[in-house]
RNA sequence: GACCCUAUCGUCCAGUGGCCUAGGACACUCCCCUUUCACGGGAGUAACACGGGUUCGAAUCCCGUUAGGGUCGCCA
């Protein structure tokens, strides 16, 4: 029971981090994480022309996004690199002599390909998540030999993908179901070479919300469109964890260190996930409500860099802590509140026409500025408090300042709670804006 | 076409023979809170694919059908 554990995550660097392969990678660190193991990156990039250097700082980015750091790999190094596959020929080339020296090779007669002769038998795999599952190597024209090196020396996937699992000592190798199919044949190569398996755990594929194949395109395909999108990755952590696993209770939001305590492959779902982004947008909520207020203003940042919103930390904080409960999505904030930040403000003609055009309420407006001009104490209790005094004394509706005030203030009809927002804005700029406003429209 | 996997609300999950007139969450609808927009609270609509068995008893076990997905490359 002293076994180490040691996973992979093997990408083969496309451009992008597809949900399915950063939920695999997900997957493979919770169960390292969960069993003290270690979790190993290889990049499968035997594929020449297609990879790029670009290709591959993707998955680094989106790996390293997502909060999945690997123990061994590129840029950390290990007892095992290179950790590239384009790197490993002279290994490959001895494991290729031991497969031909065995008899277990031959040369393709027309291409000159070479080809790893099956044994003609039933094989079975014993699937940690799928259970046994049986597969029939009897009939050559249903399941011909596999080729594993092109005429022009380079490797074909199943053979290096086995070579660099033995080399790398994997104990459990966590993959999609796609590669169900392939794990007889990979057993048949493990068998050649002499070597005892890993364990094979199969999980189910991610699928659009109808059921059709999640492609490049589709929303929510890709790890860089939650990074673009203003999500905050330990809420997309959290909801992939949820797609094709769960806790067993009714537990959804779970911090990490929960999800590592309670991640196991027993409690693996064999049916296919179907993905739903509402749902993620909702953990994205939840998480942003939830987080500390240093963790929300680190991650607003970037976004309010964008957007050209530049203020101390000081006054950043009481403004975005009136938006923390609201927003789902981070890219939403800047807009939300970018008035703070300029008295050159833009009027929302809907709100405008519905509101500032209404007869009396720019005179309204007026009497409000006067009655908060006096105020010593400008917080969001006594705001309120004197806003509902005076629309008594005059026997109108609260409503029929709070909106005009609004508008003024902000140029906008909907915002933070009125109070609480002219409380961050202060007394100097909540009079000079309003007065702004009433000299802009008095015509 | 062959082989393999799967089958509970629209979606994600719970359920491993009686506790199920099937539970939670997202989404949707309505109500409350809030004279903004949200959050929050409450309520509601909504599922065991179908047909055979086994059993005193089946969402749970077996068989078949159907449906969905995957794999059959000198892609990974």
């Amino acid at each position: 029971m002293s076994e180490n554990v040691r996973v992979r995550f093997a990408p083969s660097p496309t451009g992008y981090l597809h949900v399915g392969g950063a939920r695999t990678a997900l997957f493979n660190w919770l169960y390292a994480r969960h069993h003290g193991g270690t979790f190993i990156l290889r990049i499968e990039d035997t594929d020449k022309q297609r990879n790029t250097t670009e290709a591959v700082q993707v998955v680094y980015d989106s790996l390293r996004w997502l909060g999945l750091d690997w123990d061994e790999g590129p840029e950390i190094g290990g007892d095992h690199d290179p950790y590239f596959q384009s790197e490993r020929d002279a290994i490959y080339e001895s494991y290729f002599q031991r497969l031909q020296e065995g008899g277990h090779l031959y040369q393709d007669k027309d291409g000159g390909a070479w080809r790893f002769r099956f044994t003609r038998e039933v094989v079975e795999v014993d699937d940690l998540i799928c259970g046994p599952v049986a597969f029939d190597f009897a009939n050559v024209e249903i399941t011909p030999d596999m080729t594993i090196r092109r005429p022009d020396g380079s490797w074909i996937f199943h053979f290096v993908n086995v070579v660099d699992d033995i080399e790398m000592r994997m104990t459990h190798v966590i993959r999609g179901e796609d590669h169900l199919p392939n794990t007889p044949k990979h057993l048949q190569l493990y068998r050649a070479l002499g070597v005892v398996p890993p364990r094979f755990a199969h999980i189910p594929l991610i699928l659009n919300k109808d059921g059709s194949k999640m492609s490049k395109r589709d929303q929510g395909a890709s790890i860089n469109s939650y990074i673009e999108g203003g999500y905050a990755p330990e809420a997309v952590r959290n909801y992939f964890c949820l797609l094709g696993w769960s806790p067993k209770d009714d537990t959804e939001v779970l911090p990490l260190d929960q999800l590592i305590a309670r991640f196991d492959l027993d409690a693996v779902n064999r049916k296919g996930a179907h993905f739903d982004i509402a749902k993620c947008d909702w953990f994205n909520g939840q998480y942003i409500q939830r987080m500390p207020m240093e963790r929300y203003l680190e991650l607003a940042q970037p976004w309010l860099a964008q957007a050209g919103i530049v203020a101390p930390t000081e006054q950043l904080e009481p403004v975005l802590a009136l938006e923390k409960m609201k927003v789902t999505h981070f890219r939403e904030i800047p807009d939300r509140i970018s008035f703070f930040f300029t008295e050159d403000y833009a009027y929302d003609l809907a709100a405008v026409e519905k509101t500032l055009r209404k007869p009396g309420a720019l005179e309204r407006l007026a009497q409000i500025a006067g009655t908060y001009s006096v105020l010593e104490t400008f917080d969001a209790m006594t705001l309120e408090a004197k806003l509902k005094e005076l629309a008594g004394s005059l026997g109108v509706k609260p409503a029929e300042f709070i909106h005009p005030t609004r508008v003024a203030v902000s140029g906008r009809g909907v915002g933070p709670s009125l109070y609480h927002m002219l409380e961050v804005l202060g007394k100097g700029r909540t009079l000079a804006r309003i007065q702004q406003t009433l000299t802009r429209f008095a015509a």
